[in-house]
DNA sequence: GTCCAGGCGTCAA
DNA sequence: TTGACGCATGGA
């Protein structure tokens, strides 16, 4: 279903609400570049914009980009399964976390724009790594039109390459200014991220914690929200308190804490730390 | 004022 | 290999 607006192709996909929440699957930390507009979201995603909003029970997205954002929301993988594995593990906390969560899709986000926005994401809050991102973007990034307003796209290693470190500290990127400015060096001498998508899961994981600025936690949120590797588990200071409380778990190391969980789920790890860790955060607040 | 947030690099032992 | 420590910043 579409209808013309000004000369481009507007696209309006309908899906079933019952595995797909908008709210839960923007505001569980995988994202930071969406805000309300009318009954429901903006989301940009690189130099792209859609509007998602429920109608009904179901969810709807109005975009000039249909193909990428059936990608995006992760529109053709079957998520009841991984509910069901979820209820199945017999673990109290992950049951309602879960039932509750289950409308969370993991999105298939841009591995460039993922790896900058992570290292922005450490040792600091999901509020203020949200406007550090949109500050850089309206600094830097291309403004751009849409039927929806006007909107800044992610920025480019070359225009984020005119910014200097007193730049950086300016937008609030406190220490992590440096990490940017030696990431953009590296790009600007051939290094290439979209390139590391032929790598396994380990070699992704070395790859990207080999960078300066990136350890294990930034790489594995890397690996699953801008490479789709399901299969890893990013641990942070509220997945290590779901650990000690929730499973009851006594290991002290994150990275063997990683380890823990990677090999209880498998390949549904990406899905189940999200579950958890949106529930974990709303139990808090 | 202190603590904390989707941690990481560095350095001593 | 492991453990302590400093790091920018803003909100609670």
């Amino acid at each position: 279903m579409f209808y013309a607006f000004c000369f481009k192709t507007m696209d309006k996909i309908i899906v079933n609400g019952e595995f797909f929440n908008p709210w839960d699957t923007l505001s569980c930390g995988q994202i930071f570049r969406y805000k309300q507009f009318n009954n429901g979201y903006l989301v940009i995603s690189q130099d792209k914009i859609c509007y998602v909003y429920e109608q009904d029970n179901n969810v709807v997205i109005e975009t000039e980009n249909g193909d990428y954002f059936y990608e995006f929301f992760d529109l053709s993988t079957d998520y009841k399964t991984i509910v069901n594995f979820a209820l199945c593990y017999n673990n109290q906390t992950l049951s309602r976390a879960a039932s509750l969560g289950k409308g969370i899709r993991i999105l298939k986000q841009d591995p460039f724009e993922m790896l900058f926005t992570f290292i922005v994401s450490q040792n600091n809050n999901i509020k203020r790594i949200t406007s550090t991102i949109e500050k850089l973007c309206e600094k830097v990034g291309s403004k751009l039109s849409s039927p929806f307003g006007d909107y800044f796209a992610f920025p480019t290693a070359t225009q984020m390459s005119l910014l200097t470190e007193k730049d950086y500290k300016d937008l609030g990127f406190g220490y992590r200014g440096r990490y940017f400015i030696e990431l953009l060096a590296e790009i600007n001498s051939g290094f290439n991220v979209y390139a590391l998508a032929s790598l396994s899961d380990e070699g992704l994981q070395n790859a990207l914690t080999s960078l300066v600025g990136v350890g294990e936690k930034v790489a594995s949120c890397v690996r699953l929200f801008g490479f789709y590797r399901t299969s890893a588990f990013p641990v942070d200071t509220w997945i290590e308190k779901i650990y000690r409380e929730d499973f009851f778990g006594t290991l002290k190391d994150r990275k063997k804490i990683t380890l823990w969980f990677e090999g209880q789920f498998g390949l549904y790890s990406g899905y189940i730390q999200q579950y958890l860790f949106h529930f974990k955060r709303l139990e808090n607040n």
